[in-house]
DNA sequence: GTGAAAGCGCTAACAA
DNA sequence: TTGTTAGCGCTTTCAC
């Protein structure tokens, strides 16, 4: 059985008594072998453990039945569940799932454009804002793709995520709301969009509400815990301190909130912190954290959809698919306390 | 430039006015080429673009340069640095990595079976303990393959991981040295080869000291956070609780800081607690997790770098290399409570 | 040093 | 309904 080397299809046709084409019908398009045939042909199949040869099918197809998901940084906690809803979708398609990891390393990437030269993938999914194969970038000819959870700057392709705008602006709407008229932002930066567009949402919820903008509370980060408790140390270097923290993601808070524990400060009654994702921890943490949720399985399932779309129809789809994030109310928001109170 | 078709070697050829063998050779072995030649060929090359098609060259070497890395759960906060480590060392050897998620499905697993059978990977490292093709796994025709972390069960697979033992008893030893002497062990499994390793690190730490095992402390578990909860609520509802809760990994060392917070416990004056792996959650939560350190990019270098070694060499290399755990000591771990206090 | 040609395993005309 | 055959893009003898 464990034989040295796979069965190919020659295999099963000499144990089937049959022509290898007719094998590959058997297998494909059993409708148009007889019935006969086809019952010898599945059982030389089982005898040898017969496993089309995908490599010599797509290289002969010019298309193979894989989807390639290049992601920079797979400890992303937003990845895993995306993945899961790309994976459930492209399965229900005949599609298989792999992943590139490319820890933004655009040498990493380039080896993966290889790979999607060589038709070993027939779509891509960009996990990241950034077409990661550096200058090759724009020479490269690049099958269907679709960005994911923030949207792909060097050109048109179609993205799905979530209302960064809308979301953010639920998260703001409630500080309001909570009676918060200082409320910083931390997190803001130009080079990633979901990022600035979540930074719209706090400006214009405040406007709406008619709260002054404050530059000086509003503090740049990229994302990590690291810059969320960094720019905490700086708010309190100056003599500006907000009541609250809108994040621009949980990370972000959960730096922001380790810092205010430092310094031996009650949350929420002394300060209020809101994030941005819902990653799990976000539910776990001492107070839990106030957050704005993506529906990440439904994202990634969407994102497939769209990709199998293309595929099929060869449209182009400049769309842009946004769904509806949803506030999380948990304990890390309250009414603005009239005096803090070192513990 | 960005032509719908890729360029073939052909196209080279006809561009350099030389033969497709010469291309080859100028590619693979260019000492056999005259140098001038060789010129004109990569000339050729710059004007089309051209990439070696990597399933054409698979198919007819019958290997690849691809490493499969099958894994159950990308979002296990311990994947994603073994990965980096694994990566690394690939790439050092002209490799690249291929990530394969299951989700524990064996539907799933079959797909990258059918994707190891056609040669599209020459290795495979299995982040395991378990063979994730099901039933097909015993007469499957696997290629070099390594666990990591964890040994395989099924079959001699070599495996790299930590001590799993030592580093158990090292937190044992730490307890126990603070003067406890009634440590629950939560996350005890029958199922996880190194969980079961570490309860013997847990028992022999015991009797090395003199210190009566208990098994109404020894709590079943999963490995993950809600596991941990539910061992403590257990506990609780017994008359019979320690001073101590040596967890089997972070996740359940999490679940267990949740729950004694939750019912108002001080760690570590009331309660101490460690953990296992050090995943970088453990440095952010309050108090920060005393725990035993797993070298991951360590673990995923040296697993790369035997799969490489036994793909050259083909020794089947029968081996299990352990690393050292190290102990973390962070803040939650006191000498124990004469008495509680409830806050 | 270079070219012609076989063939990796497969699918899809085209014939029969 | 089934078989024969060309050819996907590439590497590697074997000649020259």
């Amino acid at each position: 059985m464990s034989n040295s080397t796979p069965a190919t299809i020659e295999d099963v046709a000499r144990i089937a008594e049959v022509s290898i084409a007719t094998v590959s019908r058997a297998i494909h398009t059993p409708e148009k072998v007889a019935t006969s045939t086809r019952l010898k042909v599945n059982q030389a199949i089982a005898i040898t453990g017969y496993t089309t040869n995908a490599m010599a099918r797509s290289l002969r197809l010019g298309r193979s039945n894989m989807i390639l998901v290049v992601a920079p940084d797979i400890g992303d906690p937003n990845f895993s569940n995306i993945l899961v809803g790309l994976e459930n979708e492209a399965r229900a398609h005949g599609y298989g799932v792999l992943i590139g990891h490319t820890q933004n390393d655009a040498q990493r990437g380039l080896e993966y454009l290889k790979f999607l030269n060589s038709n070993q993938a027939a779509g891509l999914i960009l996990f990241t804002g950034i077409l990661p194969f550096g200058h090759q970038a724009m020479t490269a000819r690049l099958p269907p793709s679709v960005g994911v959870f923030e949207p792909v700057f060097n050109g048109g392709i179609p993205y799905v995520g979530v209302d960064d705008v809308e979301g953010a602006r639920k998260a703001v709407d409630l500080l309001i709301a909570e009676g918060h008229r200082k409320i910083a932002f931390v997190g803001d930066s130009r080079t990633r969009l979901a990022y600035s567009r979540r930074r719209i949402g706090y400006d214009t919820g405040l406007d709406a509400a008619g709260v002054p903008r404050d530059r000086r509370i509003v503090m740049e980060g990229d994302g990590t815990i690291e810059s969320g408790r960094l720019a905490l140390e700086q708010l309190f270097m100056r003599d500006n301190l907000p009541t609250a923290f809108m994040c621009v993601n949980d990370q972000t808070a959960i730096g922001v909130m380790i810092g205010l524990k430092a310094r031996g400060y009650d949350i929420p009654n002394d300060f209020s912190v809101t994030g941005f994702d819902d990653v799990p921890q976000a539910s776990f943490m001492t107070p839990s954290l106030t957050t704005v949720r993506q529906p990440r399985t439904a994202i990634g399932k969407s994102a497939m959809a769209l990709l199998l779309e293309m595929l099929s129809d060869g449209t182009p789809a400049e769309t842009e698919i946004l769904l509806r994030p949803d506030l999380v109310v948990r304990n890390s928001v309250a009414a603005p306390s009239t005096q803090w109170t070192r513990r």
